[in-house]
DNA sequence: CTTACAAGCTTTGTATACAAGCCTGTGAGC
DNA sequence: GCTCACAGGCTTGTATACAAAGCTTGTAAG
């Protein structure tokens, strides 16, 4: 593949990994052929293989946009990932120390990072654990379908998550490596389980997503969104109550 | 998307899983677009698109050309079929007596066409097990996964099997309902490995796929072609044993 | 004051032209 | 007779020009 298309690719899954672009954001072509200094007809192949990867859409002449995965497409989500990962966990018969040494390590990181707050890092950490854990226990091609399992995950949690408990992600990691290193590969899978029904128990799936979200974070301070009467709602509608939080992943 | 570059896409992936095009086949961007009545641009966006599920590759300047997985791959394949598949069985709690029902039917057609020798069908009702289980059991994002893996397998099975055993995994089918009706998805579970795991065991991975089988096998008559010492061989290497069967799919 | 409509601008959709590189065939040199 | 170099054709790679359609904004009628 030409390396500036998968460039741009590389780029953005793994800006929204890190929760740097929030759902529904708009790609321009032009702008980012400018950004990455290339002509718009690399830039739409890259939009046209994030599109069949599920990240992206286009909406006819008005432009690409960012996924915002509807409560349905959520829950097919988060179905495919207890799939995936717990069906890993069970086809794997033993667990190297090698694997079992940098899943702790990651974990360590993990914590550190709560700890010492760091809430960038921590989002794109807790994320990273799953993907870690594909490219650790199986192969490539799984690691690429978890990959972009996870992106869209992080997505739905910008969507749908109001609060964020990223301690509790943590210690259900911690509890998943330390199953796998008793040799209890089914005790994980069922942590495992436990842990995304946990996380999408902890979404609120029927708050529908905000048209105006951007709009109403840039205009009114942020300690104040949710007690703003005096800003004008679309159609009168009662007032959307999924909080969006950027730097935020429950995972 | 657009219609047509769905349709260009569904169309080779289709006939991939039916059986028709054999792997390393060379998809001329100007021949399917005179094919299929649009210009390059669509053609291409298909093929990017296919590129990016795993099913073509392009070769820089030579064409689009559908891939050959090398034996590594193939474990690959296997290996994620694997994961999805036991643990879409033992994620599901109960199973409902439609899709239990439209099993049933499907492992009768398999049957039949098995009885009828009917070669062409059943090849591609083998595979067609797999991805019903995936829509029954689980969601869309499932089912596109396991078609792509199954596309690939398929694929594989063309490159590496020397042997066909369609009755074997038709049983193999029948008794992962029967579990599944009996309310045992853990043994169903189990079951599918087994039977995945058949399937490979079934193929000759050190086979290395032949660049010139499709050449030998228009230029020796078939029942010839493995004791064929006067066709001269590239680089004096051993000949490949890599059979070829265009209608034979192991699933 | 609200709503409908229209013009202009912006952005994507699509085709096409040209550039670049691989493969094949031919001919010269040894 | 054989090998190697080179040229021509064919196929993909890439950019760009133009077409089509959306959104915004301005204006005027009800």
């Amino acid at each position: 593949m030409n390396p500036s298309t998968a460039n741009i690719e590389e780029s953005i899954l793994s800006a929204i990994l890190a929760g740097r672009i929030p759902p529904g954001t708009r790609l321009g072509e032009q702008k980012l052929a400018d950004l990455f200094g290339v002509s718009r007809t690399r830039v739409r192949e890259a939009m046209m293989r994030l599109e069949t990867r599920g990240i992206v859409q286009v909406s006819a002449r008005r432009g690409w946009f960012v996924v915002e995965p509807s409560a349905d497409e959520a829950r097919e989500a988060f179905q495919t990932r207890r799939v995936i990962e717990t069906g890993l966990l069970q086809t794997v018969r033993e667990v190297p120390p090698k694997v079992l040494a940098s899943l702790k390590e990651h974990v360590a990181i993990e914590r550190q990072a709560i700890e010492t707050g760091d809430v960038s890092s921590r989002a794109c950490l807790l994320g990273d654990f799953h993907i870690h854990l594909a490219d650790a226990l199986g192969n490539r091609l799984l690691t690429e379908i978890i990959r972009d399992l996870t992106a869209r995950t992080t997505l739905i949690s910008m969507l749908y998550q109001p609060t964020e408990k990223a301690e509790e992600s943590s210690h259900d990691h911690e509890d998943i490596v330390a199953a796998m290193e008793a040799g209890d590969l089914a005790g994980a899978a069922r942590l495992m389980d436990e842990h995304i029904g946990k996380v999408e128990a902890g979404l609120d799936l029927s708050a529908k997503p905000d048209p105006l979200a951007s709009l109403r974070e840039l205009l009114v301070p942020s300690t104040f969104s949710d007690v703003a009467p005096s800003m004008p709602h679309a159609h009168g509608a009662a007032a959307p109550h999924a909080h969006h939080h950027p730097s935020t992943k429950e995972d």
